[in-house]
DNA sequence: AGACCCGGTTTTTTT
DNA sequence: AACCGGGTCT
């Protein structure tokens, strides 16, 4: 680059003016915001940063979002164009919330800052540069669950399962692929490390792999991993189109950095790599992401990233009252490699956790009711408790109680809306409309109708490979094909009309449900509970206006979550909230309960059989603990029947188990409930 | 031959 | 509860 040959020429060295000391000298009556005054000493040198690269280590409640938000707010007064400011988060929930948050605190031009998570902004960029790149522009999102598919495709063809020896199922090899991609480790390694009994078929899995990556080329398809390895790869092309990506963005802000990969990793050295204006904001207790390639290490390792690399911590939390801090802090002592210091409040007092032992699984559940019953008698309303847990299916239970006593909830994590087979059934229809390639639509759709299975469906897509019957025209009467004598031509023409015609995405989703309807009635049984699902989608299609970019929002950042399992109650706006940790991540609440915290759950059996995994459970252990302001129960039943191990088990977490009656009180709940 | 049904097996966590 | 594989029915 003949930039750098010109500083190479240079007889002098380049001195970095720190940014804070800038800050020092800047008169800050010019600002509306009275910055200072607002936000404590750590904060206040994070916000008033301009140019360089920061580490921001912010403890669980240390107002973290609130820094950002500040901080957006700041380099705007200070007359940066919002535009030029990339603002990346875990998810875009999150960015939208803290956008608010700033155009609230300033003016509306905060939310005309650029915000998303890395795959919503690798799919913008990679569609506007996609010449450059040599993509398609408009290539299709595979999601988790569409890259299995295409993956048991591969499978089950070319003769990889030999019917003697176990061979993986889709969503193993799925795993495995990514993983690979995520941590760079070899797909050897990881068969060797986490999949012994594999090893004998590692030829065969590689093949898959092989076949996998030249099935999504071909077909112009992009899957999660794909987005950020080709933004990776477009970042460090040194192309035109780089230099005039990176031409307009300034500032890079990034959230929850302790739960990126090494890509991510690359992408915001990519970013920032002329410019060196970055600011990383995260908390390695917090890593919870590892079985996604994400690293605490990472955090770590920013300070090697860039040059000159400030790191400011924040250590003063607001959320929580002390007891509870010490708590969560017994908690993260166990750990094997820590490294932010405890944290600290100005709450003192508040009432001590309670570690509650039930008989059983119901009994707990009917614990948590009787108690935020109390709690709403006492003026606390459900929004500000939560139910808490490591995996999703630990609240069944719990949900059958609160519907009972008409508790209404919200549940988050677990199945996602687009995930559920009737919406996926849907997008099916529309994808082909959008894409008259995408093979795995095609199969779904047709499985669909009676009479149609894997050999007659393979029998259509012969005839659209080789352009016998195409949806590009109106099936004519008297034409022999397969889809006449199948009964298909209804289907054809539907797809014929959403493909060509031009409407609104909302009409196209609207044709797509009559004609859909029927066959759905007939595949499920519970299909009324489904039914408010597709209300729901044909709703969100009315704020599109293409089908494509319905199609992408929909792979990228499904924000709604599945409507069956909750009932009509929650139309209410006071709701309690059921989530996994993952998904509380960054949220809070007055009263929290922790629940299922028994050992072999949680942590879970397999969890415990390597160092990493069980650290990444008490990390985990931490984030529950942190989310709690005033109360936290952290409940377990003594009788739990672990059907894989085949024992019973009853004993408390070890996380929570040698904890001494300082700092937390023993409670058991007995049967005559 | 191919669609459909049933029963045994296996479950974190998410973009 | 979903998935896979195998067995049965049309």
């Amino acid at each position: 680059m003949s930039n750098y040959k010109q500083m190479n020429q240079k007889k002098y060295k380049l001195k970095r003016i720190y940014s804070q000391n800038i800050a020092k000298q800047v008169d800050e009556s010019k600002f509306v915001i009275n910055y200072q005054q607002e936000l404590n000493p750590s904060q206040y040198e994070a916000v008033a940063a301009t140019e360089g690269a920061y580490l921001i280590i912010a403890g669980a409640g240390t107002g973290k979002t609130r820094t950002l938000v500040y901080r957006v707010a700041r380099l705007i007064e200070s007359g940066y164009d919002p535009n030029s400011i990339l603002l990346l988060t875990f998810t875009r929930k999150a960015a939208n919330e803290m956008m608010r948050r700033a155009s609230l605190l300033l003016d509306d031009r905060c939310s005309k800052i650029r915000g998303g998570t890395f795959h919503s902004f690798a799919n913008i960029t990679l569609r506007k540069y996609a010449k450059a790149i040599g993509l398609n522009s408009s290539f299709s999102i595979l999601d988790q669950g569409d890259s299995a598919d295409i993956i048991n495709l591969i499978r089950s063809q070319n003769g990889f399962i030999d019917n003697k020896k176990r061979f993986p199922k889709k969503d193993t090899l799925n795993k495995i692929f990514s993983f690979s991609v995520n941590t760079g480790k070899r797909i050897e390694e990881i068969i060797e490390e986490d999949y012994p009994h594999f090893i004998p078929l590692l030829d065969k899995i590689l093949d898959i792999q092989k076949v996998y990556v030249q099935y999504k080329r071909k077909n112009d398809l992009l899957d999660y991993d794909d987005l950020l390895v080709y933004l990776r790869d477009f970042l460090f092309s040194g192309s035109a189109a780089v230099n005039a990506l990176l031409a307009t963005i300034k500032f890079i802000l990034v959230d929850e950095y302790q739960d990126t990969n090494h890509i991510q990793a690359k992408i915001v050295k990519g970013l920032a790599q002329f410019s060196g204006n970055v600011m990383v904001v995260g908390d390695d207790a917090q890593s919870i992401y590892s079985f996604r390639g994400a690293s605490f290490r990472n955090i770590m390792d920013f300070p090697k990233l860039f040059d000159n690399v400030q790191v400011i911590k924040i250590e003063e939390n607001y959320r929580s009252v002390q007891t509870i801090l010490d708590f969560a802090n017994h908690i993260y002592d166990g750990a094997i490699e820590k490294y932010t210091k405890v944290l600290y409040t100005r709450k003192k007092g508040g009432a001590l956790p309670y570690i509650v032992a039930t008989a059983n699984a119901n009994m707990q559940s009917k614990f948590i009711v009787e108690k935020i019953l109390e709690l709403r008698e006492e003026g606390i309303i459900l929004n500000d408790i939560a139910v808490l847990f490591r995996s999703s299916f630990f609240s069944f239970d719990l949900e059958i109680e609160l519907a009972k006593a008409n508790i209404p909830f919200q549940k988050f994590g677990g199945m996602k809306f687009i995930e559920t087979a009737h919406i996926k059934d849907v997008l099916g229809f529309l994808r082909i409309a959008s894409n008259p390639k995408d093979i795995i639509s095609w199969y779904r759709v047709l499985l669909l109708h009676e009479g149609i299975g894997p050999k007659s469906a393979q029998r259509v897509l012969d005839e659209l490979a080789t352009a016998r019957i195409t949806i590009e025209s109106t099936p004519r009467k008297g034409d022999k094909s397969f889809i006449h004598t199948k009964n298909l031509v209804d289907l054809f023409i539907l797809l014929y009309k959403i493909h060509t015609i031009k409407m609104p995405p909302t009409e196209k989703v609207q044709m797509v449900y009559d004609y859909y309807y029927p066959l759905f009635k007939e595949k499920y049984d519970d299909f009324n509970k489904r039914k408010k699902d597709l209300e729901i989608f044909l709703n969100i299609s009315e704020n599109y206006r293409s089908l494509d970019s319905l199609l992408a929002d929909m792979a990228i950042e499904p924000m709604i979550d599945s409507m069956i399992d909750i009932d009509a109650t929650d139309k209410e706006d006071e709701y309690l909230t059921l989530s996994t940790i993952h998904s509380a991540k960054g949220l809070e609440w007055h009263s929290v309960f922790i629940i299922h915290v028994i050992d072999g759950y949680f942590p879970s059996a397999r969890s415990a059989e390597k160092i990493e995994t069980l650290e990444e459970e008490r990390r985990l252990m931490y984030v529950a603990s942190t989310r709690a302001k005033q109360n936290l129960f952290v409940t377990y039943p003594m009788n739990m029947y672990d059907r894989e191990a085949g024992t019973t088990l009853s004993k408390p977490s070890r996380f929570i188990s040698d904890i001494s009656s300082d700092k937390a009180e023993g409670w058991l709940v007995e049967d005559d409930f």
